[in-house]
DNA sequence: GCTTCGATCTTCT
DNA sequence: GAAGATCGAAGCG
């Protein structure tokens, strides 16, 4: 069947994949409440050359899947509070994937919205990774599914979008080497209203310092 | 409208 | 013990 070709179109590296993964729609099924997004924006994350991927520093239990077989889903929480997730791309071993940072919900967008709890818009609704991931439902459970099988259907365009249509910039909230546009691995279908917007990554700052000169009760 | 900051907790050093 | 592939609300102009 057109899946086990699907599979080879994510087995490349995720800089080619990336092609075609946008416009690509991903279809999550909970309870037969079924929510569906148009990738308009995906993230490259190279493996072990990327000083900007879980994987840099090699396998961990953490990051397991984007070291398995293309067409998974390597799912993780951030921040403590906010589910990402990344459709793992290339050969077995290399761990490179593809973080969906955007989409546009084209169908279940009812459902989407009562997840999301307060979407302002429309577009709001799966535009940033952590919104991606909860308007469908993705949380850990998740992590290693294969997006080609139940629960789970990534549908692939036809034909890889053209280069024309296709901007390509610095990536968002990496900083360090990675960060910068010396690596030019965020991609995303020009124009399209869902893209997030650009914000550069900058390190939080600190807590204010834990024992202030002036304060007492630091003897 | 744009900028800044707090929330919250897993993972790795 | 510290940082992190983020989001949303509050504050300010």
């Amino acid at each position: 069947m057109a899946y086990a070709s699907e599979r080879e179109r994510l087995a490349v590296p995720a800089t080619e994949a990336a092609r075609h993964l946008l416009g690509a729609v991903l279809t999550h099924d909970v309870d037969g409440e079924r929510v569906s997004v148009r990738i308009t924006e995906v993230e490259a994350y190279m493996g072990d050359v990327d000083p900007g991927s879980h994987a840099f520093r090699g396998q961990t239990a953490r990051n397991a899947t984007m070291f398995g077989p293309a067409g998974h889903l390597y799912v993780y929480l951030t921040y403590g509070m906010h589910y990402c997730a990344n459709v793992v791309c290339g050969t077995e071993g290399f761990a490179t994937g593809l973080l969906l940072r955007a989409g546009e919900v084209v169908e279940g967008a009812e459902a989407a919205a009562l997840r999301r709890g307060n979407p302002r818009t429309h577009l709001d609704l799966a535009r940033g990774p952590a919104r991606l991931a909860q308007a469908l439902g993705i949380a850990r459970p998740l992590d290693g599914a294969d997006v080609f099988a139940d629960p789970l259907r990534l549908t692939l365009p036809d034909e890889p979008v053209p280069d024309e249509l296709v901007s390509t910039g610095p990536r968002v909230g990496v900083s360090g080497p990675g960060g910068t546009d010396e690596y030019p691995w965020r991609y995303w279908l020009t124009g399209d209203p869902t893209v997030s917007k650009y914000r550069p990554a900058v390190p939080r700052r600190r807590p204010a310092a834990a024992a202030p000169a002036g304060n007492p009760q630091n003897a």
